[in-house]
DNA sequence: TGCGATTTCTAAAACGTTTTAGAAGTGTGC
DNA sequence: GCACACTTCTAAAACGTTTTAGAAATCGCA
């Protein structure tokens, strides 16, 4: 049972000095290669271990970085919390870096936790996720020159900070001419009313590509209610789905909307893919279960996760003066939930 | 702007002592009242946030509690986890800890990490999940007397640590004896190979039940295949629903597994619950969101991370010298996924 | 007045590390 | 034999906190 001993000790099992045996165990070129070699034999047999606290103190370092978990409700501690998190320790844990998780209590914004955190020095750099689009915890880090990446990019910024996205524009201009090509013209997108950054690309990416089409049968239909309403959801949707012309095609700003869409539709008798196409943003696991399987994006947010690490950790060190970004394409995910637009008449929907 | 100060600064601005000033923010007594709001006020002013190293050089404590994240494979990382964390977040939030979270990377086990975790020093406790019927973490911890919180038991141990669990044993009977009540008398069993404890004790459940029933016509079929080994469990699944005197009712051991069973089931043209009723264990989003709605059990994750994190402090703080534990049984959530057994002969299933 | 008790504060040590400035020892070249 | 450079090591300071032992001042009381 070998306890933990300290430089001190080691040192003095060597008859040497604690500079001596610290700067052995560094490698410094500066100690002869034979004392490095006792040294590092001696502090393996007395389990030497260095002590955080102490290297923190003269570094000025914490040796964590630290990820403020968004709390707003249950459904935001989805799938990709846990990826994101493993991608983030693998990327991490690799530079020797830790990853400390602070989550809001109740009363406490997330703005509240991320000032504790950086003022108390417990982390040395921090991830941001689920940017808003006129996000005060990127002002608040900004102003403070603290090391951060954000995961998602505000809309109008000047590349001012570092950030990882998903072009999520991209992605719903290929669901959009996706659809088209298989003979949708009125296509219909259940939204979310908080203003994020993301929810702005997809939009927008939707309405461009509409736009280009060039083809004014082209039609879309957008509705919208808070992120964590299911039943004003399900009301719109349920608006959207027995409307006189409702439309062929159906898009869910992430896979929840898109897999309540599905429900819904099938609920009023509406055969999927047969009479409405339904998509969805995020590749969640429950998208695979569907029945049809859900088409949809991924973002790969494992590796992301993994690449925020590294980005952040250059950050910190100071090896890069700029500002970093990246911004990756997600993946189409074809499953069996969409298909051709209907040919002739509205099959009739039962009422409920 | 305001910058961090140290207690040295506070002290010279008032001209005191450092060690009044610690003090004085430390409430103690035996600095007056007076002095005492002076040095709150002057600290609140320079914006005085003491350094957790020093803090914690001299305290010996980190103020961490670490949890290994397992990184089996991804379909470990489920919405389990990120409920347990913001959990256990809240839990330790509340008494000014922090959760600092540790992955294993390629090449490392759990138990290297947890290891080096616990040499450290960055941790003060951990948390453990996904214990092993005979688990050599638990081993490594208890012998090095490292206070940890385990959510699972070890089968045979004599409470010689502390846990949280679920009664997955009382559950499966309840699952039994419901569908016994419905009229099945032949159950089958989707499990995994692993010798996890959750397992054993859920088989238990479920065959200490059907010994119980008397009733002689009750069988129980069980197969079992890999924890991910997606195929291996298929081909169990379509084993079981092609032969000659299939189950009328299949339980999961997981819910991941129910759906499976669902979508097999629907594969090949039963329709549940009519011909097969499912039951799962764990209520993950996705059984919500399945059609038919899958009967499942719910754990209460949230509640039983934050009870965790609680358990976890007492234990640091060495307010509690016996080990604790706390069993809670899991709530039956029914759905549609379950009913009465099918009457008469078996549908004939379509061959695949 | 003197003495002990009480209140209020402080000096100094301790925690374990890294780093800086320089000491001691050993060659090297002239 | 001396100056110089190089190699190898070390003493001491510094990081910011808490705690311990005790100093200084004030007060009550005989």
């Amino acid at each position: 049972m070998r306890r933990r001993s300290t430089l001190k000790e080691v040192a003095a099992a060597l008859d040497l000095s604690v500079a001596t045996v610290s700067r052995a165990l560094g490698g410094y070129e500066d100690i002869a290669a034979e004392t490095r070699r006792r040294v590092a034999e001696k502090a393996r047999e007395l389990g030497y271990v260095p002590n955080m606290a102490g290297r923190m103190l003269v570094s000025g370092r914490s040796g964590f970085v630290g990820l403020v978990l968004p709390v707003r409700g249950p459904d935001f501690v989805d799938s990709f919390l846990g990826e994101f998190v493993t991608g983030l320790g693998e990327g991490l844990v690799a530079k020797g870096v830790d990853l400390m998780i602070a989550t809001a209590s109740a009363g406490q914004s997330e703005l509240d936790v991320l000032k504790h955190l950086v003022q108390s020095g417990r982390a040395d750099g921090v991830v941001l996720t689920r940017i808003a689009e006129d996000d005060e915890r990127v002002k608040f880090l900004i102003e403070r020159r603290f090391p951060f990446v954000a995961h998602g990019r505000i809309a109008d910024d000047g590349a001012s900070y570092s950030w990882l996205d998903t072009d999520g524009r991209q992605a719903f201009r290929t669901a959009l001419s996706r659809l088209y090509a298989l003979g949708h013209r009125h296509v219909g997108l259940v939204s979310i009313e908080e203003r994020m950054n993301f929810r702005h690309d997809r939009e927008e990416g939707l309405e461009s590509a509409a736009a280009e089409a060039g083809d004014p049968a082209v039609r879309l239909s957008i509705v919208r209610a808070p992120r964590f309403d299911e039943a004003a959801h399900r009301a719109q949707i349920r608006g959207m789905l027995s409307a006189e012309d409702r439309p062929t095609a159906i898009i869910g700003l992430i896979d929840e909307l898109a897999l309540m869409v599905m429900r819904e539709a099938e609920a009023m008798g509406l055969a999927i893919p047969r009479d409405l196409s339904v998509i969805g943003f995020d590749n969640v696991p429950a998208a695979a279960f569907a029945t049809p399987g859900l088409t949809t994006f991924d973002q790969a947010t494992h590796e992301r996760a993994r690449e925020s690490a590294e980005m952040l950790i250059r950050l910190i060190e100071g090896e890069e003066k700029g500002p970093l970004s990246s911004l990756k394409v997600p993946r189409f995910i074809e499953r069996g939930s969409h298909g051709p637009a209907p040919r002739h008449a509205r099959p009739r929907i039962r009422q409920i």
